[in-house]
RNA sequence: GGAUUCGUAGCUCAGUUGGAUAGAGCAACCCCCUUCUAAGGGGUAGGUCGUAGGUUCGACUCCUACCGAAUCCGCCA
């Protein structure tokens, strides 16, 4: 989306901006720079540090460098412009310096901010942008090896994946949600191949969670790889080998044995998708690309960008100092950038699509350099709408989580640890609420702890993840969020049994320091998910929620709703809070979380 | 050797694309439940934004170098 259409989502800025405009090209009386326009104050504008400053700062610096002028002199003919243009939202203009200090008009603010978010009509306003309806976006996210562990890891994957997706339709793209599983490759073949020599419990019906259990064989087959003599490597490694050509050809008693295992896995998957309330237009799977991927390199050996070199093919990057890029090894089987590959142009060819967003941890940042470098030499103009969205691990307190050094927390555990912490909590609702209505509340609670633990840091930033941490719920925390939210349905629904209703026939009448305050961090929720969508970063809006409840929550305690001074008041605060829970409502669904009504 | 990321309060992190006196949450200390849910609110204390240069009217933000942490780099995914 580009600056000129945000324009439009921000109507006190871009009057300020519109009049400024005006005010520069008067000033500067014909010699106004070409370069120069409303889009400049438009950016220029912004936020004060300090609150009792103003709503908007323009520091005139660069506009008066722009006209050679003296940066003070033109931001009070500036000042003297802006007071005299009767822009509706601008009540007063203070002078400081450079810097240009303007209060907005609570009423005008007012006026019009919570007629949008009551009705609801302010959350469709991105939706309807009509560059954005006709972009097609892939998002490929969690794309989880069957025969591995689910771990915390690929828990943050889910979240930021399927948080972006909303984000992106909120925006009004044309969102498709992926999914890639990695249901073929070396790591399964030892998976396979250590059940196989597996002296203890055979896989049936007996255990109970298999997916995990298989998850322990690859640790195991890794361990006994490692600790091999070099001869014995030799004598394993043909042996995993063959395995992965069964499973590759489709064929032979692996290859059934790997139907069946694969099936374990990808239940447990879905079983989690289910809990976390995520959805995927399409999966696809490593097995599925496996021939084509064999084809790609055929047709690219031919036109003479793979070339073979030491027994195995790929592509010569040092040009851009990325290596050789493998895409055949020498004992024929394909490797995952090459399959990459293949996908993607079943993506561009099948899907048509016009974006292609993967997200994936950063220690493949390398990788995907690799495999959008070949896709570009392979001819794809798509190789340029190609992002990978990298994210950091998540790793424990003393340092890389790891099943061999025994502090992996598998994602499961993680949901057990945080409903228990849930429940007791709830305790004060037994007796009162039916089992159906705890479990649901303690799903929601912990669905929102999680996700907004993933989601409120930054991306590309490691969590370093302590258990204890994820269980308390005070402060920046999901339940902090999802509390804010029930208060305000608590308010509500009093106001309901009373008949009082919510009224924006006076809303000029919010005025307290509190209300300004909400009201502003109200306004600012597009554009920071504007922003969040362009930076493909939640945790923007994390942020933003959290310091609009904390707003919220100061409002609570000083002033009251349903003892307001006045009948008229009440229904004005009662508009208000509507248009503040149904904002972080929108938000919370932007990160994937539904709150309860009541916790 | 090459590529990428990170370094902000004791701990975990924000910092709106370069603006004014750097902000939260934990933890510590002190207040506030006869008042719409205390999973809350207010306050005190806590900082040479890794270091040194550079660009700029202005740098936590951009550039360079260095220090420290992490990940990746032809037969793993």
């Amino acid at each position: 989306m580009n600056q000129l259409e945000n324009f439009k989502y921000d109507p006190a800025k871009s009057a300020l901006a519109e009049t400024l405009f005006q005010a520069l090209t008067k000033i500067a009386a014909g010699a106004l720079p070409e370069e120069l326009s409303m889009l400049d104050f438009f950016k220029a504008l912004e936020q004060p540090p300090e609150k009792n400053l103003g709503d908007y700062a323009l520091p005139c610096f660069r506009f008066a460098k722009a006209l050679k002028k003296n940066p003070n002199l033109l931001a009070e003919e500036l000042k003297n412009a802006l007071v005299a243009s009767h822009n509706p939202w601008v009540l007063r203009v203070d002078l400081k310096g450079a810097f240009l200090n303007i209060f907005t008009d609570q009423k005008q603010v007012a006026k019009t901010l919570l007629p949008l978010l009551v009705t609801g009509d302010g959350f469709k306003l991105l939706k309807n942008n009509p560059t954005n309806n006709k972009t097609k976006v892939m998002i490929e996210f969690s794309q989880p090896n069957t025969h591995k562990e689910f771990h915390v890891g690929h828990g943050r994957n889910v979240c930021l994946g399927d948080s972006l997706c909303r984000i992106f339709s909120y925006n009004g793209f044309d969102v498709m949600p992926v999914n890639y599983i990695g249901d073929e490759g070396a790591h399964i073949a030892k998976c396979l191949w250590a059940v196989d020599n597996y002296k203890g419990e055979k896989l049936d019906d007996k255990i109970a969670n298999k997916a995990e259990w298989l998850g322990q064989r690859y640790v195991e087959a890794n361990t006994k790889l490692k600790e091999a003599s070099d001869e014995e490597k030799i004598k394993y490694n043909a042996e995993i080998s063959a395995i992965l050509k069964s499973i590759e050809n489709k064929k032979g008693n692996y290859y059934e044995t790997w139907k069946v295992t694969r099936q374990y896995c990808l239940d447990d998957f879905n079983h989690i998708y289910k809990w976390l309330d995520v959805h995927f237009t399409h999966f696809f799977y490593e097995s599925e690309v496996s021939e084509d991927s064999q084809a790609i390199v055929n047709e690219y050996m031919k036109k003479g960008l793979f070339v073979e070199d030491q027994g195995a093919v790929g592509v010569d990057m040092s040009d851009k100092k990325l290596g050789f890029f493998m895409a055949r090894k020498s004992d024929g089987t394909t490797l995952y950038g090459t399959k990459d590959l293949a996908l993607a142009k079943v993506k561009f060819d099948q899907y048509k699509i016009d974006r292609s967003i993967y997200v994936v941890g950063s220690e493949q940042n390398f990788h995907f350099k690799q495999v959008f470098y070949a896709l570009e030499k392979m001819g794809f103009v798509q190789a340029a709408k190609c992002y990978h969205l990298s994210y950091g691990m998540v790793v424990r307190p003393e340092g890389k989580m790891s099943s061999r050094a025994g502090n992996s927390f598998t994602f499961l555990q993680l949901i057990n640890l945080v409903i228990e912490e849930i429940n007791g909590y709830l305790e004060k609702y037994k007796g009162e609420w039916n089992q159906a209505r705890l479990d649901d509340t303690a799903h929601k609670l912990a669905v929102g702890a999680i996700k907004y633990g993933m989601l409120q840091a930054d991306p590309n930033k490691e969590i370093v993840f302590d258990p204890k941490e994820w269980v308390s719920f005070e402060g920046n925390s999901g339940p902090y969020l999802m509390y804010s939210y029930a208060r305000t349905q608590s308010i509500l629904n009093k106001a309901q049994e009373q008949g009082i209703e919510v009224s924006l026939t006076n809303v000029d009448l919010l005025t307290h320091e509190s209300e300004r305050e909400l009201m502003r961090h109200l306004y600012d929720f597009n554009q920071t998910v504007i922003y969040a969508c362009e930076n493909y970063k939640p945790s923007t809006i994390a942020n933003q929620l959290f310091f609009t409840c904390k707003a919220y929550n100061r409002f609570y305690t000083e002033v009251s709703v349903m003892k307001a001074e006045s009948d008229d008041l009440r229904g004005a605060r009662l508009a208000l809070l509507k248009a503040f829970g149904d904002t972080l409502k929108t938000g919370l669904y932007l990160l994937g979380i539904t709150p309860p009504e009541k916790m």
